[in-house]
RNA sequence: GGGGGGAUGCCCGAGUGGCCAAAGGGGCCUGGCUGUAAACUAGGUGCGCAAGCUGCGGGGGUUCGAAUCCCUCUCCCCCCA
């Protein structure tokens, strides 16, 4: 084998490493190695702002691309949100505001900036072209395409089969993403897995309208902090871009030990050989899986964060989580000099009702300046601040005050 | 247009007149253990100090007593045409 250019090294990783399908991948590669910066488009539906580790896995991708020069292309899919979308079983995606879209896609672009280099990439709005668009223009477009392919994509198969119903709308909607390509004339189009039809739908109408169909990437859909499902936000199996250090630090920690490999290939850029020996180690009982995660939980929280954030981040969840000890801030509680525990606890808003908080002093779960109390109607008499605890890892600093009973 | 099924606690889902504050599972919470907020394990999980109250889509009714029966309204699904 040839020695390979550092350009060439780049590409390769960026068409393998967190990588599942790629069409065409030689043309792919050699329009990457090529002079021109190529368009590479990203679809996003403002309907859910609430941007996860998964979207990360696609926006690294992104960045990969920039860095070798070529442009991120994000459309907000304003349009489509507006109208709404039927979607099979689950929840149905409701129809929003203008109002609502504008404020959804800031709030999504905001976050796709924190990894995303902004002056690589343009912002375009799907309602600049389907705004225009006239029931002619509609046809024509579904024209372009037939009912037999689109009821080969797996999930409209399927319900096909059942008889569940399939709106006209859903069927229309991979034709609609696919139109987004031609009105941005997309080189590249990358997704989840779970998009490769539409993605390839795209290519198809390119071609329909006279253009050089796009190449089409997908990355693998990460698996949730359940360690089983996909992760999204109703699965409640999610890490948020946005979260707070200590909260993605402590998230990455509990995640189970099965997923570590993925997360480490998907999530950072650690080099192969790195993460096998890793998980070699693992396997052979010689490294403890709780140190890679907090390998790799600095790495993320760094760069979502800061690198600060990031140990800032893990000195908390030592010394609450490992050494069991109090943090160095936590809330402040004002709280009348003397009351029911119980009520100590519901001020503190550790428990939702006077019941629950009787539960959890029952059960043991409850310190006050780290004694474990046993009676849920005590009745204490405050002198000065005192620390709360519920269960191992909630605490607050209550502050007597005689005017506040 | 016709026929049928369904709506139960955060979620899924049993229950078809009293033993139902409502099985079971998931989630969540707490204890234990530990290698971590993994895994495992035990328990808890409407409100109220209590008497008791609220509760099974909404409203009304039958009954000593209703998640369970009747009427009505709203919404969802399926089949036939």
């Amino acid at each position: 084998m040839e020695h390979q250019s550092e350009r060439e090294v780049l590409v390769d990783r960026l068409l393998t490493r967190g990588t599942v399908d790629v069409v065409v991948r030689e043309r792919l590669r050699a329009r990457l190695l090529g002079d021109r910066p190529l368009r590479v488009k990203l679809g996003v539906d403002p309907t859910r702002p609430d941007i996860h580790l998964g979207h990360y896995v696609c926006f690294r991708k992104l960045r990969e691309f920039q860095a070798l020069g070529h442009h991120v292309v994000v459309i907000i899919g304003d349009w489509t949100a507006r109208i709404g979308d039927p979607s099979g079983r689950s929840t149905q995606r409701p129809m929003l505001t203008a109002q609502e879209v504008a404020a959804n896609a800031q709030t999504y672009l905001d976050q796709f900036f924190k990894v995303v280099d902004v002056n690589r990439a343009e912002i375009v709005w799907q309602s600049t072209w389907f705004g225009k668009f006239n029931l002619e223009d509609v046809i024509r477009l579904t024209s372009k395409y037939t009912v037999a392919k689109l009821l080969t994509r797996e999930d409209f198969a399927k319900r096909y089969e059942e008889g569940s119903p399939i709106s006209i709308t859903e069927l229309l909607y991979p034709l609609l993403q696919a139109y987004d390509s031609v009105a941005i004339q997309a080189d590249v189009e990358i997704g989840g897995t779970d998009q490769l039809f539409n993605l390839l739908v795209g290519r198809d109408i390119m071609r329909e309208y006279g253009l050089e169909p796009q190449d089409v990437l997908t990355v693998p859909l990460l698996v949730g902090t359940d360690g089983y499902l996909k992760m999204s936000k109703s699965y409640g199996n999610y890490i948020g871009v946005s979260e707070p250090p200590e909260e993605m630090f402590g998230k990455i920690m509990s995640v189970p030990d099965h997923v570590l490999g993925d997360y480490l290939r998907l999530l950072t850029d650690l080099p192969d050989e790195q993460i096998a020996q890793w998980l070699d180690e693992m396997a052979a009982g010689t490294l403890n899986p709780r140190d890679v995660k907090e390998r790799l939980a600095l790495i993320i929280v760094s760069d979502l964060h800061s690198p600060q954030a990031a140990e800032r981040a893990r000195e908390y969840f030592h010394r609450v989580h490992r050494l069991r000890e109090v943090p160095e801030e936590l809330p402040e509680v004002p709280v009348p000099p003397r009351a029911r525990v119980i009520d100590f606890i519901v001020r503190a808003g550790f428990a939702r009702s006077n019941n629950e908080a009787r539960r959890l002093i029952m059960q043991g779960g409850v310190r006050l300046d780290g004694e474990r109390l046993d009676d849920p109607e005590a009745v204490m008499e405050l002198f000065g601040p005192a620390i709360l605890q519920v269960g191992k890892r909630r605490f607050a600093r209550l502050l007597p005050s005689a005017q506040d009973s």
